[in-house]
DNA sequence: AAGTTAGGTGACCATTTGGTCACCTGTCAA
DNA sequence: TTGACAGGTGACCAAATGGTCACCTAACTT
């Protein structure tokens, strides 16, 4: 299995995505912390966590018996940058932009 | 299944985003001229770019009775924009860029 | 009109994936 | 040192997924 193939494997699914909002919302978190916030049992999160770690989007910091989690950007930057070059980057962000202010009315 | 769930299961297999990868490079392409590019018979490549379709990641033009594909990046950006705000994209940017030129040596 | 070309449908099968459970290891606190 | 707490492992099962095939419709060509 290729290293993107792991990210974007990891990102199909709703519960991995759910735990990336949760990091991004506020890291550092430990599994037990995680696991009260989704309706699974802790082997399902402690398994989706690792999917997340080894894709890379995940890292972990040891703290005694605990394991810290944080949210890394970088593959997700990269998805990105695969199919979104420079000049189309204005264009799309722009489009967005306009969209949020219409709905906004 | 949610809009965001279509795009991330979509973007889930490597077939699926190696034909974005073409698009990206040239759009407007047809079924015919895809398959061509795939290990894979005219079903199954259809079958990836209808859930590209159905995805909003590939949007379609008919012609006769031609089918031409584009890429449509707003939900690539949407991807981005879910877990990178302002302030992180310019560090993550900024390391991205840097990693590239050390490995350019 | 007849043949060819572009694409669509539904059934089918092998493999992968999400989730749970019984059970285990390591660490902190009284 | 004895619990209690944080986390890990391997087996297991139901459901979803990737790919193929037989067969179909619609449009261009001569």
């Amino acid at each position: 299995m290729t290293d993107d193939d792991r990210v974007f494997k990891a990102l199909a699914d709703p519960s991995r995505r759910f735990l990336l909002d949760l990091l991004f919302a506020r890291d550092g978190r430990t599994l037990t912390e995680l696991e009260s916030e989704l309706e699974m049992t802790r082997f399902g999160v402690a398994k989706h966590l690792r999917v997340l770690e080894e894709a890379g989007l995940v890292v972990v910091r040891r703290s005694g018996r605990e394991k810290l989690h944080f949210l890394n950007p970088i593959p997700i930057r990269q998805i990105h940058d695969r199919w979104i070059d420079k000049f189309t980057e204005q264009h799309v962000t722009a489009l967005i932009d306009l969209k949020q202010s219409l709905e906004e009315q």
